[in-house]
DNA sequence: CAAGAATGATACGGACCCGTAACAATATAG
DNA sequence: CTATATTGTTACGGGTCCGTATCATTCTTG
């Protein structure tokens, strides 16, 4: 089943989720963040810190530190890899998922109002 | 008629169309400025600075430093208001609805593939 | 082995954002 | 008219993030 919103669907599901987000309790994580934390739920691991800054477009330090810092919160962890010892693979923790589980519940919740 | 997202479908449109936002050539604009945005473009005016600031429930230096961002590139602008000159009206610009329009295009593309 | 490539982390200088507290301008109340 | 309240902005100290360049570690190649 295809979803498809309109242009003003679209950006009023976008405001009221963002909205949702500032005020919310949550730590503010970035739009980068956020993209690496639902790239490392969502798709297929092993995720290293090579594949992310592909996939972003961005430079491996921002990988580097955002892991940091969401590591600090325990969205995610690292773990060095055993066969390729200067791997570094991304893991999902209890709390990310949490944390994913209640953004998809308020974005679904409020993609029923627009 | 109602959209429904379902929690995964949730997650995946979130994680598509924050990975272009990333990945786009736009300037990366956080939630908060989003936030601002979209509410300044989607509700009725008028809108000051102290409304914006009670509606994201952030401080008004907030408001007036991503006003301050926001209007730098275009994306906003402001006016006294001729009324109360206390006030300071935020206004739409173009190029800040064109940034919408390009906004809701990609949210209502990436719909199509959740 | 030794030399080179690849990976992720760190250093650094600069830019931006935050929250609190003060501030100037304007409006309102007494 | 003066005192008080309201609005938006600015100042400040502190934190985070950025991109580039460099580094230590590990693997691969000859």
């Amino acid at each position: 089943m295809t979803v498809a919103l309109t242009p003003a669907q679209a950006l009023k599901l976008w405001h009221d989720v963002a909205l949702a987000m500032v005020r919310g309790a949550e730590p503010d994580l970035s739009l980068r963040q956020i993209s690496i934390l639902l790239t490392i739920y969502l798709e297929a691991p092993p995720h290293t810190v090579r594949d992310l800054a592909a996939k972003l477009g961005v430079s491996k330090p921002v990988i580097t530190r955002a892991l940091d810092s969401m590591g600090k919160l325990t969205l995610v962890s690292r773990r060095r890899d055993d066969k390729d010892r200067r791997n570094v693979l991304v893991q999902r923790t209890v709390k990310g998922a949490l944390y994913l589980e209640r953004l998809a519940d308020t974005i679904g919740a409020l993609s029923r109002q627009v």
